[in-house]
DNA sequence: TTGACAAATAGGAGTTACTCCTATATAGTA
DNA sequence: TACTATATAGGAGTAACTCCTATTTGTCAA
């Protein structure tokens, strides 16, 4: 079975939160509860949940937590590389005509979306239990970074980390 | 060059609307001047636009549209398959702890993202074109359909074209 | 241990990107 | 040409943030 379910044990928890912690202090964040409990409500979590799903959750447990916090915490933790946005989500529609086969390459920074071809990514192969399990509709190589134009007027600001823990 | 900037002669535009006119008799929408311009200023766009971004073109020559035919035009063009939706945009962000090497399916309809793990997609080589030209954080392989659970309780619904044109 | 202070939080206001609603207009047909 | 099912314009409503500010709290240093 390659679909996954990965259920995180307790001492395997402890851990990583005691390795998120000093990461925090490493990068001079402050290690303070809400940051805790969204770092541990994601690691928990088997549905890669939005913010308001975090937020959520965490009330339960911490009625005061404010959903800027959770969207802030989960910006962050994107930010020190301890987690990470799903590829593509987060922005507005994007729409493409369609003329013809290829790949998109996106700028997290400034939103473009730059076309591509390479025809080896044509003709990916889907493994068959996602046929079996899924009516797929479409499959893609996707590339995020940073555009050329960004880079060239922003190389001097803030790079963020991003080896995942 | 493989980084495209395709552009479209007026032959081939005349081409393209005369058989997207086609394509909507054929399914019994009505063809009018609005959905023609949004179609045109798709095709015409080398940018990936977003409703926003096409209304903002359009309305320069067509002052009385509305953003919302513009919103409705697109996720129509969509539905007949003579658009798509650029994979993973336009929902609200999902986070991801990382834990380990894998790759997205996401569920069109109730937006579940489903992990798994296909080895030879952690290795995709990207061509060095795009090395040299942008700084890339991530690539990935990413799937989208329907998931197990709605196709079990919605497989009676109305289906998706999903051919372009 | 305790101040001091920069950083973080709560909660509400503001913004963006849709999506829904309804009266009016119009494409396609009979 | 008249009818009718669709489509449109424009405004209201909603979702998902993002920004703002007063208050609180980790952290460091004495």
């Amino acid at each position: 079975m390659n679909i996954e379910q990965y259920k995180i044990s307790n001492e395997e928890m402890e851990n990583r939160l005691e390795c998120f912690a000093g990461k925090c202090r490493e990068m001079s964040l402050k290690v303070t509860p809400q940051r805790l409990a969204v770092y541990q409500e994601l690691l928990e979590s088997q549905e890669h949940p939005s913010a308001e799903m975090v937020f959520k959750k965490i009330r339960k447990k911490f009625p005061s937590i404010s959903l800027d916090t959770v969207n802030r915490t989960l910006l962050t933790l994107n930010d020190i590389g301890a987690a990470f946005i799903v590829e593509g989500s987060g922005d507005a529609k994007r729409y493409d005509g369609g003329l013809n086969g290829h790949q998109h390459f996106k700028c997290t920074k400034c939103k473009r979306i730059v076309d591509f071809h390479h025809k080896p990514f044509d003709d990916i192969k889907i493994p068959s239990y996602i046929n079996r399990k899924f009516r797929v509709i479409r499959k893609t190589v996707y590339i995020e970074g940073i555009c050329d134009i960004c880079l060239e007027k922003g190389d001097s600001q803030k790079k963020q980390s991003n080896q995942s823990m």
